[in-house]
RNA sequence: GGCCGGAUGGCGGAAUUGGUAUACGCGUUCGACUUAAAAUCGAAUGGAGCAAUCCGUACGGGUUCAAGUCCCGUUCCGGCUACCA
């Protein structure tokens, strides 16, 4: 009798499957589609993670079940390989990041194999290609060519220590993530994405995305549309048009470091400059009468033109001490502070003059910097007016468009995509002797990342690309030029790999055409992060490329699964540092093998909460897979004396081509279990509940020890454990000399002849009672059968008051 | 501060969406097999009680024949966001 060895079988399946390209994918017109993909992963020196492991096996099962349903199904694989680890890897070793990445691919996807997904390795992708990342540049050409990468000066987090720009993510309190060197800001020429072309579009489809209801509230958030309107405050004549006596253009490009704290929102915004009046923006111009003072951003532009003599050295005092305010200080102190200008604007509805301050809670990148405060109406305006003794008058609304201009206005900038690192996308720009940027002509791409010795980024703010001086000059049209040595955020290469799956050893085009609109828009998209940022970057790009006539589709992930974290089996996030990882490797070679991690994962809890590690839980699902085997054991050498050590029914009561060795009870209710099972695991993974679908295939196993196994019992058995564990599911329908199509359920052997009815008491169970289901149709007959039931008769002596019925439920309740 | 989730045995979690609370797994206990251990198999397992029964889904109310599920209030925990006018 042999033993459940998964090493072996997995070995033995990972090798059919490899020989075989099992899984390589081709376009079919002929078959119904399904394409499905992970958030591909960065391929780090640690291998893989179990987080990786619950990911790609959600994409698996999926796949799997669809494969199995007969789809034409396309589960690719891909690396995105530059960023920030592999480069300092470089600066800490000098060894290429080039050949970093190779060896963390290699390990990466000896890894992947290892837990047999089900993957066409044909599509195999990679960002810091040089066949992948030219099209990354020609998506970037074609963005220019539009206008929507664009250049301009802004303000970075930038760490004088490790000399070089540091992303919002890599600032933890004000401090560098490396070398808890506090940050300052640098101001930069930098290039953006203009994302906020499709704000409304990127807002008003979220809609209709089979996406998690989180995810696209976070979006929306995000993009933070406010619709309301600008109105004009004129101010009132003799502070309004006097200039100020010095120059004040030089200072304010030395200040105003507009910043929201968020990601790629470094950024000024060019504030109205009106000398003669002042025009905020609000969401409620209906309560206009309310507004009984006006609050200007210390940043304001055009402050100084306003502000009277006897307020000057106050404004600028409290415009100074709020631009050295440090982001944290000005994110942790709440309370109201501000100075006023000595200025008054006239209130255009009631004509009224008011008076205009300067505080720092109005922020000078959004809107216009300036508001009218109505105390009455906002919290932030009634604090402000009660510190200041400011009036706070009650306002009737008056219709919105009275005053003002319709006005939309988005949380959302511009993305920056500017990065002076040197393990990134070159961007296809040189620049001519006057400093004018020009793109690389699309017959040069790629534009290769040159080799340096030293990937140290210096004082000059320029990546590491700098230093290679030959590299540096090209001839664009006959004239001499230097390149741009700034490279792309990590999340443009991430913004259109999606469709690079489709085609990905294409040569003359990023996509094709045809195959992408065989296979794309994807249906389903799995992760576990990103859920702004690259989610929004992607649907971004594809409205773009839409636009152009090279997409047939304007959403690019028809639905997306958000699943947990694996935390440490104490709760924790797992960290090299706390030394509390757990290795995916590790598990399989200890002899559990890849079908019990990858069950295991996916029992472990709801596919989308996080969930702790439980090394003793591991052998749950170790050992309902070893009683599968074992059920394959017993019913495939059936005349075989069973197992000397297990007197189970299994053993002694099943046979190859005999149901007699069940009583004919036993039969009609495995068929109905086998059917009930059947159903409960399609429709649960239909639903994502993979751990409620694992939890019925125990039950089912449960059941057949109890009553016996038969042929047909593990061929369902097999098919509907494929998707979880496919080397022993394999393994079982290869021997039981079966296909692995997805078996399907009779309604019919659901129902059953005999029913259990419940029986309350006021609603508390008493008793139950056993009926055949046709009598259970006849009310009459069940609240017969319940009165004559002696333990109900004890409880209704008193009398009953209301009997209720639910045939639904199969229950009744007696009101006493 | 705002928005969105949560809270169920010793533990991870189920519960047909108002109808038998605790499926499945872990752990624990007992038994079988074994020289023994492991593995495997079987049984038990929310709490109190000899029992009949009573109490149990964070807490306090409510609706209902019936509430883990719906409504109102409270307390914790997690995520996102953070003066966005």
């Amino acid at each position: 009798m042999d033993r459940y060895e998964p090493l072996k079988i997995e070995e033995k399946w990972q090798k059919i499957w490899e020989e075989t390209s099992a899984f390589k994918a081709s376009e079919d017109e002929g078959r119904p589609k399904m394409m499905l993909a992970e958030m591909f992963p960065y391929p780090s020196g640690a291998g893989l993670h179990v987080g990786h492991v619950r990911n790609f096996t959600i994409v698996d099962v999926l796949t799997r079940f669809y494969q199995q349903q007969g789809l034409n199904v396309l589960r690719p694989f891909g690396y995105d390989t530059f960023g920030l680890p592999a480069e300092n890897y470089a600066i800490k070793t000098g060894t290429a990041p080039q050949e970093v990445t190779k060896t963390n691919i290699e390990n990466f996807r000896k890894q992947a194999k290892r837990l047999g997904y089900a993957i066409d390795w044909s599509r195999e992708i990679n960002t810091s290609d040089p066949e992948y990342y030219r099209w990354t540049q020609w998506c970037f050409l074609q963005l220019y060519k539009k206008g929507l990468a664009y250049q301009k000066e802004s303000y970075q987090w930038w760490c004088p220590e490790d000399k070089t720009v540091l992303a919002n993510e890599q600032v933890e309190n004000g401090k560098c993530w490396r070398c808890g060197h506090e940050v300052e800001k640098k101001k930069m020429k930098q290039w953006f994405f203009k994302i906020t072309e499709y704000a409304d579009e990127l807002l008003d489809e979220i809609d209709n995305l089979e996406w998690p209801e989180k995810i696209k509230t976070m979006q929306k958030n995000w993009i933070g549309r406010s619709v309301g309107a600008e109105i004009e405050f004129a101010l009132v004549a003799g502070n309004a048009f006097s200039r100020p006596s010095r120059d004040n253009e030089s200072e304010e490009s030395e200040v105003s470091p507009v910043t929201t704290g968020r990601d790629e929102r470094v950024e000024e915004r060019s504030l109205p400059a009106t000398a003669n009046s002042i025009t905020v923006f609000t969401t409620r111009p209906d309560t206009i009468k309310g507004a009984t003072f006006i609050v200007l951003a210390p940043e304001y532009q055009g402050l100084d033109y306003i502000v009277s003599d006897d307020c000057k050295d106050a404004v600028a005092k409290y415009k100074a001490d709020a631009l050295k305010k440090s982001e944290i200080e000005r994110q942790e102190n709440k309370k109201k502070t501000g100075v006023f200008t000595g200025a008054y604007a006239i209130n255009p509805a009631t004509k009224e003059k008011i008076p205009i301050w300067v505080a720092d809670y109005v922020l000078a990148g959004y809107g216009t910097g300036a508001i009218m405060a109505v105390p009455a109406m906002d919290d932030r305006d009634r604090e402000f007016a009660e510190k200041f003794n400011l009036p706070i008058v009650e306002t009737e609304l008056v219709d919105r468009d009275l005053y003002g201009t319709p006005k939309v206005t988005y949380k959302m900038r511009d993305w920056l995509i500017s990065r002076q690192r040197y393990w990134g996308c070159p961007i296809p720009i040189a620049y001519d002797k006057e400093g004018n940027p020009h793109p690389i002509p699309e017959d040069q791409l790629p534009v290769m990342i040159p080799e340096v010795k030293d990937y140290q980024p210096d004082d000059s703010g320029r990546s590491a690309l700098a230093k290679a001086k030959d590299w540096l000059k090209v001839t664009i049209d006959g004239e001499e030029m230097t390149r741009e040595t700034d490279t792309l955020d990590g999340y443009a290469c991430s913004s259109w790999y999606l469709w690079r799956y489709a085609s990905p050893r294409d040569v003359k085009a990023a996509w094709d055409p045809k195959a992408i609109s065989y296979w794309e828009p994807v249906d389903y998209y799995v992760g576990a992060d990103h859920a702004v940022a690259h989610l929004l970057y992607i649907r971004f790009w594809c409205k773009f490329f839409a636009d152009l006539g090279y997409l047939p589709f304007r959403e690019p992930i028809k639905r997306l699964l958000y699943n947990g974290y694996i935390n440490a089996p104490d709760g924790k996030k797992m960290s090299k540092s706390k030394g509390n990882v757990i290795d995916p490797l590790d598990v399989i070679n200890d002899g559990y093998g890849a079908d019990t991690l990858r069950t295991y994962e996916m029992f472990i809890g709801p596919y989308d909460m996080d969930a702790a590690w439980d090394p003793r839980s591991v052998g749950g699902a170790y050992r309902f897979l070893n009683r599968c085997y074992n059920l394959l054991n017993d019913v495939t050498n059936a005349n075989v004396p069973s197992r000397a050590a297990s007197p189970s029914p299994v053993a002694t009561g099943t046979a190859r081509s005999s149901s007699r060795c069940r009583a004919p009870e036993a039969l009609d209710r495995t068929i109905s279990v086998r059917n009930k099972t059947i159903k409960k695991v399609t429709e649960d993974i239909h639903k994502y509940n993979f751990n409620t679908a694992v939890a019925a295939l125990m039950e089912y196993v449960n059941e057949l020890y109890k009553v016996g196994a038969l042929e047909e019992d593990l061929v369902v058995l097999a098919k509907l454990l494929k998707p979880f564990a496919p080397h022993l599911a394999s393994e079982m329908l290869e021997k039981l000399g079966a296909d692995d199509e997805w078996p399907k359920w009779d309604e019919k052997y659901l129902v059953s002849d005999v029913v259990t009815v419940v029986v309350q008491i006021n609603g508390k169970l008493r008793a139950k009672l056993e009926m055949s289901a046709d009598d259970l149709e006849d009310e009459k007959k069940v609240m017969e059968a319940v009165l004559s039931d002696k333990k109900v008769q004890k409880y209704v002596e008193s009398g009953i008051k209301k009997q209720i019925f639910v045939k639904k439920a199969k229950l009744v309740n007696l009101v006493v």
